[in-house]
RNA sequence: ACUUACAUUCAAGUU
């Protein structure tokens, strides 16, 4: 039964969400934990509807399943549902206030997690990170920052969160000072916490200190990995080497979308069509599937050199070709696009057909 | 074997 309810999961995590369901009524017998799993699979896949289908359906619930649903509906943003979930549960453990705590901060309400967190009868490392967390990524660098000072207990997370806080806040010296007083207590890094650490110095925008922080985690002992490398692609780039995130691009034995995505992004942010252009035929080639990001970075390429039709042809075929649904940001790269080239008409009749309202 | 905290790629306009 533990085997058959892993399938299930790895089946879900791949998003195979049809086949786990077939996996899962197929199942001769079944236990609370094979529920959750389905459950979990649902949610994860943001079809909360069946999830809670599912849940009503169960005959055993127990605590993962109601914080299973409570994660569900804070994780796509149903704040409301979350809560009724959180206030109806009889089994309301730390699990619960935490997975609440995190959808108030990843809705911006922020006030409203302070209240919950006040709360939260013993807050663990995990309440606290997401404090930490809530504040940064809104912004508030000084609170999150205070947090972080007061937490009783804090955890490798806990010093990435305010690493890439800092980071993704422009604040980049004060990453790379909390990374060497990280350091001196004696806490080893992982590779999210090289990713913080270099994303600061892409916030510095210094050639000189991106080789210095190239070569301290190609010194690490730790091996790298894919989302390392992608960052430092990103960081040659916006320090203004073109040439840097082309050698460490190609000597990158493992890629995904994001790594070609970030080089695509790189010729763009130089003005270098022929080299996205070139790169974007090299990752049809290699059978790199691109994504809404690529879309939208070749479009504005298309749109920078005056290469209307060349834009258009994007447009259509990230749908026809890959199936991608489009988002407000393709619209306004064809609404730039067919602007400058003079389709004043084109690009007005586009913005009525949006399944969006216009901004 | 099931639920909660951290990470990499992103458009236009203005300057």
């Amino acid at each position: 039964l533990t085997a058959w309810t892993a399938m299930l999961t790895a089946y879900a995590q791949t998003g195979h969400l049809d086949l786990a369901r077939k996996f899962f009524d197929s199942m001769p017998k079944k236990s609370t934990i094979s529920w959750n799993a389905m459950i979990s699979a649902y949610t994860q896949n943001g079809h909360l509807r069946e999830a809670q289908e599912l849940f009503e359906k169960m005959p055993d619930k127990n605590m993962v399943s109601w914080n299973a649903m409570i994660t569900g509906y804070t994780q796509h943003g149903h704040m409301e549902e979350a809560r009724e979930m959180f206030h109806r549960t009889p089994y309301r453990d730390l699990v619960s206030w935490n997975a609440l705590l995190s959808g108030f901060s990843q809705s911006g309400l922020i006030t409203e997690a302070r209240k919950l967190f006040d709360r939260i009868p013993n807050p663990d490392v995990i309440s606290w990170t997401t404090m930490v967390t809530a504040f940064a990524s809104w912004g508030q660098l000084d609170e999150a920052r205070d947090v972080f000072d007061r937490m009783p207990v804090r955890n490798l997370v806990s010093w990435n969160a305010m690493i890439s806080g800092y980071s993704q806040n422009a604040r980049g010296h004060e990453a790379l000072q909390l990374y060497r007083t990280m350091d001196v207590e004696g806490v080893r890094p992982n590779e999210i916490t090289f990713v913080g650490v270099v994303d600061a110095c892409t916030a510095i925008g210094s050639l000189p200190l991106s080789r210095v922080i190239h070569a301290h985690i190609g010194d690490s002992s730790l091996s790298w990995d894919v989302t390392v490398g992608n960052a430092v692609v990103t960081m040659y780039a916006k320090c203004g080497s073109l040439h840097g995130a082309e050698l460490v691009f190609s000597s990158m034995v493992r890629k995904d979308t994001i790594t070609w995505n970030a080089m695509l992004a790189a010729y763009a942010q130089f003005s270098c069509h022929a080299g996205a252009v070139h790169v974007f035929h090299a990752m049809h080639v290699e059978g790199v599937p691109p994504d809404q990001v690529t879309f939208t970075i070749m479009l504005a390429v298309s749109s920078h050199s005056g290469e209307c039709k060349t834009g258009l042809t994007y447009f259509w075929s990230a749908r026809l070709d890959f199936g991608l649904p489009y988002r407000a940001d393709h619209y306004r790269c064809m609404v730039d696009l067919l602007g400058r080239a003079g389709y004043i008409r084109d690009a007005k009749d586009l913005v009525q057909s949006m399944p969006f309202e216009p901004d």
